[in-house]
DNA sequence: GTTGACCTTGGAGTTTACTCAAAGGTTTAT
DNA sequence: ATAAACCTTTGAGTAAACTCCAAGGTCAAC
């Protein structure tokens, strides 16, 4: 299958797949005489597993090391790819923990805000972040 | 006071402050004989207000919004700023939402595995990206 | 009068994950 | 045989928010 039918397949563009090969993620496929890509379902199957671990949000570098352990099972243990994921929901975690603190910031600014036609010369929001050591930070 | 001071009173790098300043966040200061940026109170607390909008998580492009209408208070009515920290919040919600489906993907990958010093060949992780119909997305 | 700490500018580099364009070769359908 | 639809490569551009560098000017202290 050549790269536009592979693009279609997966929902993705060809920019992309050629972006992923480039970068270490999806090995090289054979070349038809005239220089086009050949893909397989081997490589169908491994850019599902690139696809679906983004889907869980891991970042093109680690579903590098990801590869990296797949591809060398026997060199690697269980233990290690573990890590790997708990590692990343730390990360996510930590996002999660200083989004929440934006959220809660903007709420209490937005509650204490009238909205209204008002003219903005005495909006609370923009007093609070003038002087706020009321801010929940 | 000079740029290195202003940085130091408010724990940010000099060029931080000029890359404000280019990005018009920061208003142009005075200069001295030999060119040197002097500020005034001002220009500390309107970094004080940047600073604040920073860490309630409005990003560089939305202060300048907020500073515009900030600037020109009589043009503007409460109602518009009310309107960016809402929007702002839904984004804010929307990343948040997003970081949780990874978490809890990410987690039940993680409690799946076993994590132990086998090798990596059965690892139910790596199965699981490979073919997973059974990952929460 | 010279060291050292400060300041200036312009421009390049960083990270992430693509996306687009140009200029050209190939295949397929009519 | 020719037009449309595909493919190739290289290289540049995007967003966001800095950060670093080079080459040079200035100021205070000793």
């Amino acid at each position: 299958m050549k790269i536009g039918e592979l693009a279609k397949r997966l929902d993705i563009s060809t920019d992309t797949l050629r972006y992923y090969e480039k970068h270490g993620l999806l090995s090289f496929s054979e070349r038809s005489e005239s220089g086009y890509r050949i893909y397989s379902p081997k490589h169908e199957k491994q850019m599902q597993f690139i696809l679906r671990a983004k889907a869980v949000g891991f970042s093109l570098k680690e579903i590098q090391e990801l590869l990296e352990i797949k591809l060398e099972k026997q060199q690697h243990s269980c233990g290690e790819v573990k890590q790997l994921t708990l590692q990343k929901r730390q990360t996510v975690r930590d996002k999660i923990a200083e989004l929440k603190r934006f959220e809660k910031s903007l709420s209490l600014l937005a509650d204490a805000c009238c909205g209204g036609p008002e003219l903005a010369t005495g909006c609370s929001i923009l007093t609070t972040l003038e002087a706020a050591d009321d801010i929940v930070i």
